[in-house]
DNA sequence: CTTTTTACAATACATTTGTATTAAAAAAGG
DNA sequence: CCTTTTTTAATACAAATGTATTGTAAAAAG
């Protein structure tokens, strides 16, 4: 038989191609013939790997998912004072270049996609909402979030405005680009941590 | 000839029908035949109207576009207080009950749909950043807004906040209903309008 | 070396899709 | 009443798409 191939990392290449494909062409243009192409393989031989178009994009989204988490864990697992890495954190889930970008577009094709699934393959979830929480918790045991602010509102509110933020940074992409992202979310989480006077980042006084 | 037909209303009736078949099938549902049997007609009867399926998509998001901003006029148009002008106007922009849920599903479906395409059909701005600008100068104007904030800044915020609600409000609408959409925003603009201390309301001394 | 298994390619096939064509029915205009 | 024009329906057709089938070559296993 041909040369032995690592199944699970020939799903990740054309998971990836699945994702250049989305990018470029969006969900329509994500046909099994496109995305084959794309990852320089036939019509049979992506078949080997996914036997259906739902399955190899369930892998693809959760692939995405996989990505994403990994790279905030690695920013939790580093050595940093908690206000960093609190701040570090939350930049990370904003796109801030082509890569970040292009797994957000996807992830949002996905997630528009399966959604009207008769067998739904599973309405994923992102998982951000958990993650807010618990870094919220983080923040306030280490003593970054004043006690006068209503942790569970104020949570909800990060969320959306790092969601809101990352869709406008993917529509408008000339307006809002990385610099603005971090000045906009630096200015959020300046005010969160400040209490009184919401007005500016609070070690400022020169 | 049978009877004449009011060309105008009945593309209004289709659009209406392509909401919904797009609002229950998603965007891989709304093909011509689909819509066509929503709309109660025949895939010719419908040729008579739009000649070719985008065009059809096409005129439905302007029509979103046109019902949202028409509503919006009307609440400017009130005879308010400008804070509560000010902040109905923004409570608008977020989806409170089905139909504004559906407009606002729509109009992502068509955005992701619309952005790949060859010949674009002119990629539509929801013009929502541009009405926030004028809003946010109506309320500096009537004194709503204290002197010390980045104005810049808490528009691009708000922008943000506004978007990401609505996305979560559509992704997760068991958590996020209409009452806690209406919390976490008024919560944000209380905090915006109070200027030092952000922790609540400003007219709050009982 | 022989056999067998694996990766891949080529092609086939039924459905669905957008669009075009043709025709009929119905009422407005004269 | 008769012609004309507009609305609608029925059908056609080529292209695209997901999936299935068949075949082939290559290397692993013996």
């Amino acid at each position: 038989m041909p040369k032995q191939i690592d199944h699970e990392k020939r799903r990740e290449q054309i998971a990836q191609a699945t994702w250049r494909v989305i990018s470029e062409r969006g969900m329509e243009g994500a046909t099994v013939r496109n995305i084959a192409a794309e990852a320089g393989l036939s019509l049979g031989a992506l078949r080997h790997y996914f036997s259906t178009q739902d399955e190899l994009l369930a892998y693809s989204m959760k692939l995405v998912k996989e990505r994403v988490t990994a790279r905030i864990r690695e920013i939790l697992s580093l050595d940093l004072p908690p206000r960093e890495k609190f701040i570090r954190t939350i930049l990370e889930l904003v796109p801030m270049n082509r890569e970040n970008m292009v797994e957000m577009e996807v992830w949002f094709a996905f997630t528009a996609y399966f959604r009207h699934k008769p067998g739904r393959f599973d309405m994923q979830d992102d998982g951000v909402y958990l993650g807010l929480q618990k870094l919220m918790d983080y923040a306030e045991q280490n003593g970054l979030l004043p006690a006068s602010i209503d942790k569970e509102l104020e949570t909800e509110k990060l969320y959306a405005l790092v969601d809101g933020l990352a869709l406008h940074a993917y529509m408008q992409p000339q307006r809002l680009d990385g610099p603005r992202l971090e000045r906009v979310l630096i200015h959020h989480l300046s005010g969160l941590m400040a209490a009184e006077k919401q007005s500016d980042a609070p070690d400022r006084r020169s």
